[in-house]
DNA sequence: TTCTTAATGCAACATATATCGCATTAAGGA
DNA sequence: TCCTTAATGCGATATATGTTGCATTAAGAA
């Protein structure tokens, strides 16, 4: 079965006029989102809202941005500065500490805690696109910090390691746990037992990694 | 500033009707928002179909439970039977595997990646009373898992635990955070990973949580 | 400048969500 | 059994959330 639509030429295209109002438009809306959701919160985001606190008429905000995860997508798409520095303090245990403690500061900052709480629900009540935006701007900003390893490695405090998104993920996979699962409190002996955990095992990569292969020496 | 209320006895209590018809109407409700969130999920939970479904008046619904999150959460206090099984097989790698891989199945399964969604949306949408409850109902379903450790503990498996809590999050939490997070692929090596990295830590959890004061000996 | 037309603003409209008053029902006690 | 009254069902109402038609505006090309 084809659809009913009748065949047309690309040259049937519709015309894109990407400058001038149409950025204008969408720059003002997007800032609007941003603004709404780190002062109060996912549910506070509505067309109506963006639209008054942007400019614009709220029938323009529902024809360009048809569902609220999207409006929080296409926001995200503009968000390139990071919200966790990479620290770089020439000790790979320090910087895991700092980095780490700038994690959960972010995750225990207000405004940082609505907007990364927003991304969540979005990332669920929006259809594939939205959540396979979201995916990947979570991915960037961990990719970032793959450059601590890299210098540990250069530092030689740290072998050539296999999979840096295992370590990374053993360093702050627990906190965002703690922040939105079980909600147990994040404190310092916490994060220190985590950057324990993630520098023995980028210490020990491939032994965790094929324990199986080497079961009486799973502990290096 | 007092408030306007006149005062009231304790005898002037309003007198509560816990079982007959009180008790059937909230049976229906709580069984009928299970239902909806694991067959549509949250998008799709409203009083009104909750209401249509439990064959209740939707302002009955909204008088007893105000909003969506509170559906979420009085549901979920009846949802005594565990998501996911803790395994015995006689070895703790195996056990730790098992389990795992459980609870990546439960993530995976459609109508658990529903409910489990929903529960999110529900912590995030709702109150301190809500997010409460939540919290402490998947705290409870992770502390049955730390039989798998005392077990592995008599056994001789593992030395006596400080933080069955850490253990746990070191098995599960990465899993968590690509199913919810990074959205990275959750395969065999990941989890096989995730297993190794909870062993070692178990086994040297002293040294893992104190790394700072030997800091030479930290791969233990 | 003028022309074309995508995008906007505006208003009317439709539906969904939430609240309230009131008559009726039924649980639990006398 | 009858009585009291908390809880329910029903309808009216108010507000929020989306949708559509159309005149107006302004970006980009001629």
């Amino acid at each position: 079965m084809r659809s009913s639509r009748p065949e047309v030429t690309e040259f049937d295209r519709v015309k894109e006029r990407p400058g001038g109002r149409n950025a204008r438009v969408r720059q003002a809306v997007v800032g609007a989102v941003l603004r709404i959701l780190q002062e109060q919160g996912y549910g506070s985001l509505s067309h109506r809202s963006v639209a008054a606190l942007a400019g614009v008429d709220s029938a323009t905000v529902y024809r360009r941005w048809p569902t609220r995860p999207r409006l929080v997508a296409d926001m995200l798409i503009d968000l390139s500065d990071t919200f966790v520095p990479v620290p770089n303090t020439g000790s790979i245990e320090r910087d895991f500490l700092t980095y780490l403690e700038s994690i959960t500061a972010m995750l225990d900052d207000p405004g940082m805690t609505k907007l990364t709480q927003a991304l969540f629900v979005a990332s669920i009540e929006g259809d594939e696109a939205v959540s396979d935006v979201l995916g990947e701007f979570w991915r960037g900003r961990f990719s970032r910090s793959y450059v601590m390893l890299e210098r540990a490695v250069q530092r030689g405090e740290l072998p050539p390691l296999l999979d840096q998104d295992a370590v990374v993920e053993a360093l702050v996979a627990p906190a965002w746990f703690r922040a939105f699962v079980s909600r147990l409190p994040n404190n310092e002996a916490f994060r220190r037992r985590c950057v324990g955990n993630a520098l023995v095992m980028a210490r020990n990569e491939l032994c965790v990694s094929e324990f199986r292969r080497v079961p009486g020496e799973v502990d290096c």
